[in-house]
DNA sequence: CTGAAAGCGCTTACAG
DNA sequence: CTGAAAGCGCTTACAG
């Protein structure tokens, strides 16, 4: 009786009868191959709809050897991972493109040690590739990932290291800071600093370039006191502001590596009686929800996040087709948004 | 060439020719049956291993008629959702307790009408089972999720309408918000108001119950102008507040449903030059990160949210493992955190 | 253009 | 306790 109620999923073996042809017939119908007859696609197709059928995913895989499930990997420790808006619109750029390819995306994090064994299992058992959202830069998932040959693609520029056959997709992070940077020049800022990110991760480090191409170009100095390090927050914004109001006194253009240790820079410059933009110019980085409504509204720069998931996506599709492809590492535009910071 | 460059991956069939059984046996053992001989499991368990042996999943799913895949259901708009602590912590204890039991976890947009197709159908293809994080009722989700008869299990209390197969696990909103409002009573407050979320949302109205509860319990007056509702935002705690105190100027005690209006409440008390706790003690639920480190910390509520998403997946594997289970619905208890708030 | 057949890698009654 | 065999639902050479 239990398990007796549901009428049985129909089988190809039922849509080809009920069309009138072989089996091999009505599975060449169905994955869209040319050399049919007309009636039989007519055929075919009519009585899969009539019968409402679905293919039982499983028996494809056990013969084409896929599994038609992509893992998205996350290597944050959870807490921040998510509360980032970076995370959330990367992963639906890439659910959207995966969606479209009927490929789903398997949630996998690999924080920890313990994690990252789980995920080179889950891979190795059922997953065709894997999209990597590689926030702090993360060495060892890297070379985890390298070492299992699992068709991948990384968020975010990944230091190549010798052979690497690591593909990426990252923003134009260097550019978009040259950007910020020549916006506060071409304002007439002639004392221009940089609130940066952690060394250590690549987009700290490029926006950090950026900057410097920026200045360099423009024949201002770099000097270390024009420079202050913060860890991408919105508190270590605030102290570093601090540092360098104190190392000069009379800086007139801050560009600043993300838009939260931006907030802080401006509420210190507040605290400090210097109005912005009109004593000091402010440009941020990333385009926060909170940028369009902070006080002053914040010029910043704008990276496309659906955009890279859904390229991450795309470039994995291709390495599914094909294997033997050469490692891609894609560079998308960023966008300078003018507000009223700058 | 291509393709042919790695080892084959070895088959059940080769595990069992090295250990010198037949494939039924060598199933038998690998699956921990345990009508099998003592050396029987022995030669087994040492081919596989040396083979490093891994089971093709989709040839067990084609027979078992499972996939081992659950889809994380998430019907919020996902800027929302990403940057709800909410949302990471349940999807990290359904991720846990789902990976032990070696389920993998499908993240499944359901925000909008297409979305919602894509989950049906994705569902009906290939998924055992379904978790559903219900952030904002959305009725049309939970009809669509009962008419596929798939397993599934939602967080939070779902409303439930005359004969529903829902199963739910929820924290216990009631009993928390009564005892958050006891606890205003216990430091001798007796003007206690409430600013509660949206009424359409069941946490929002089991919030505001509690506190009728214990406020009723103690004989004190529970009418209109004791409360104001807000959306869960900083925003409207302060708009709340504002009205509240020109309704009631000596109130002396709030219990608000959530932490984000606790913050805005108590910075519009402090614009008033009210002291908190000293003039008007406040109490929060949900015990954000930022709880402990507001000024002063918050007194408040604390719910398990990775217990809830492990407690949901445990449900949803039961169901899993015995389809004809009636419906279960769980209340997980809640912690009162005092600390200088209230 | 199409059918018959083999085979993907498992699990599971069925005999013994 | 174990082996032989059937079968899960597909795809894909292979002939024709």
């Amino acid at each position: 009786m239990a398990g007796r109620v549901q009428n049985p999923r129909p089988t190809l073996e039922m849509v080809a009868a009920a069309a009138g042809v072989s089996r091999g017939t009505a599975s060449r119908v169905l994955s869209g191959a040319t050399n049919v007859s007309p009636a039989a696609v007519e055929a075919v197709h009519k009585a899969a709809a009539e019968l409402r059928y679905r293919p039982n995913l499983s028996a494809r895989s056990l013969v084409t050897g896929r599994t038609g499930l992509v893992g998205l990997v996350v290597n944050e420790s959870n807490d921040h991972l998510f509360s980032d808006p970076y995370f959330a619109e990367v992963a639906r750029g890439a659910h959207d493109a995966l969606s479209e390819a009927d490929v789903a995306m398997v949630l996998t994090l690999a924080g920890d040690a313990r994690e990252r064994d789980r995920l080179i299992e889950l891979a190795a058992l059922r997953l065709d590739g894997l999209l990597v959202i590689h926030g702090h830069s993360d060495v060892e998932l890297v070379r985890g990932i390298e070492r299992m040959h699992i068709p991948a693609v990384f968020s975010g520029r990944v230091p190549i290291t010798g052979t690497s056959t690591v593909w990426y997709v990252d923003a134009d992070n260097r550019g978009g800071a040259r950007a910020a940077t020549e916006h506060l020049l071409a304002r007439g800022c002639r004392r221009v600093v940089t609130i940066t990110g952690p060394r250590d991760m690549a987009a700290g480090h490029d926006r950090h370039l950026g900057w410097l191409d920026a200045v360099t170009d423009a024949g201002l100095p770099s000097s270390d006191d024009h420079v202050a390090v913060g860890d991408f927050s919105t508190d270590s914004g605030r102290a570093a502001m601090t540092r360098l109001l104190a190392a000069m006194p009379d800086l007139d253009g801050v560009y600043v590596a993300n838009d939260l240790m931006a907030f802080g820079a401006i509420a210190v410059l507040a605290e400090h009686g210097r109005s912005v933009p009109g004593d000091v110019a402010v440009v941020g980085f990333d385009d926060v929800e909170a940028a369009r409504t902070s006080n002053p509204p914040l010029t910043t720069v704008s990276q496309p996040m659906a955009g890279i998931g859904r390229r991450m996506a795309e470039l994995l599709l291709q390495q599914l087709a094909d294997p033997e492809l050469d490692p891609v590492h894609e560079v998308l535009p960023t966008t300078l948004v003018v507000r009223d910071s700058a």
